[in-house]
DNA sequence: TTGATTTAATTAAATGTTTGTTTAACTTTG
DNA sequence: CAAAGTTAAACAAACATTTAATTAAATCAA
């Protein structure tokens, strides 16, 4: 799990053409190329095309799963920060990370890369602490009941991937075009959590 | 516009092919295969892969604009019943019609395949007709202010998409193994546009 | 520290598939 | 009998991966 620089520049390399054309549109001569690498350093150092893949994933769930636990067990908080905070830290995380997070998505979408069972074991864990930190929140009386906390966290992820995929139609849509990448960045961030976090309120916490 | 018997087949094919592989894993051969025509007939009849999918996308596209239209500019319904079905057709259309979706969601993804800016061109179009619906709906005293509502609209679509798009992950998360596609789509159309018209209409209608 | 020897890193070239598209021959149809 | 439909075979280009040769780094006894 430790990688020299030229390995990262592989990873770096890799993530970045697989987000923006795809795993099979993008050849390992692409990847030597703007890793400035010699294409053999490839097979050499990670076997093949799809175990480069796997590298990628597994370095960086392993990092999220950590954070978010953290973040959620963190009791010195009260539910509705913590709520919040959660909402932010991981509209911020997509938002930062569009091209591990296009890969992500392309990988869920596709049935044919391998690593789709890692993605599933993956989310069904992440489900299983925030679905516990609700019920905590509901038991001690801030959370209303009735909540259908899966839904809850499709909503989150699929509207936080969406308007992060599609970021540049979105730009256009909001005559936002004079932006830089790095402000609109910034403008999404804000903008998503702030209206994720409205939206989650009027079920989580106002009477129905 | 108008295709034969062997047109069809292979637009199907390709649309099947397209969505669980992606664009540049399936082959022509594959596509042909499918389509159980000659490898020959895709040049044929529609010049090239890239010209082939098009073809997909226009054909869709077009349809789905004129339902909307239609619905929305129905005044004989009021304006949260028209709301609603605004939701439940948007829902319905995407969990009936997984493949093409899918492919969508993939191609807005992507840079590099060609109708990226006609599909732009018509998110344009159908934000432009669901806006001025709500702000006639917020003159008219039905809608609350101060609404985001391509922010609305994000939440819709990314949402019914990503629940569509890992709709066997959910199945598995909310131990509904034993449904099945048929079952479950019915399950995942009523749930998911619940979800959304309650979610709505808590900053739609609900003061704030 | 020196020089011998092994290990790791790196390369250009070659390998054998698979790719999208075309061709030229053949069959069906109006 | 010409036009449209259909086919197997052929095409060059691009593909992921391997090979064999070369260089750099590390190891270690003297």
């Amino acid at each position: 799990m430790e990688y020299n620089q030229k390995q990262l520049s592989i990873l770096e390399a890799a993530e970045k053409l697989f987000a923006s054309h795809g795993f099979h549109a993008t050849s390992v001569r692409d990847i030597a190329h703007e890793a400035d690498v010699n294409i053999a350093m490839i097979s050499y150092y990670f076997g093949s095309k799809e175990k480069l893949i796997e590298a990628i994933f597994l370095k960086r769930i392993f990092a999220w799963k950590l954070t978010l636990t953290e973040m959620l067990h963190n009791s010195a908080r009260s539910y509705v920060e913590r709520f919040d905070s959660l909402v932010e830290t991981y509209v911020t995380r997509v938002m930062g990370n569009p091209c591990f997070n296009l890969m992500m998505i392309r990988a869920q979408i596709q049935e044919d890369i391998g690593v789709n069972d890692l993605i599933h074991e993956n989310k069904k864990e992440v489900h299983e602490v925030i679905k516990a930190f609700i019920n905590e929140g509901q038991e001690s009386g801030v959370f209303n009941k009735d909540l259908d906390i899966l839904m809850m966290v499709n909503t989150l992820v699929g509207t936080t991937n969406h308007i992060m995929s599609t970021r540049h139609h979105f730009q256009r849509l909001s005559n936002l075009e004079h932006l830089s990448d790095n402000e609109l960045q910034e403008y999404l961030i804000s903008h998503t959590s702030n209206h994720l976090k409205n939206l989650f309120k009027a079920i989580l916490i106002h009477e129905a």
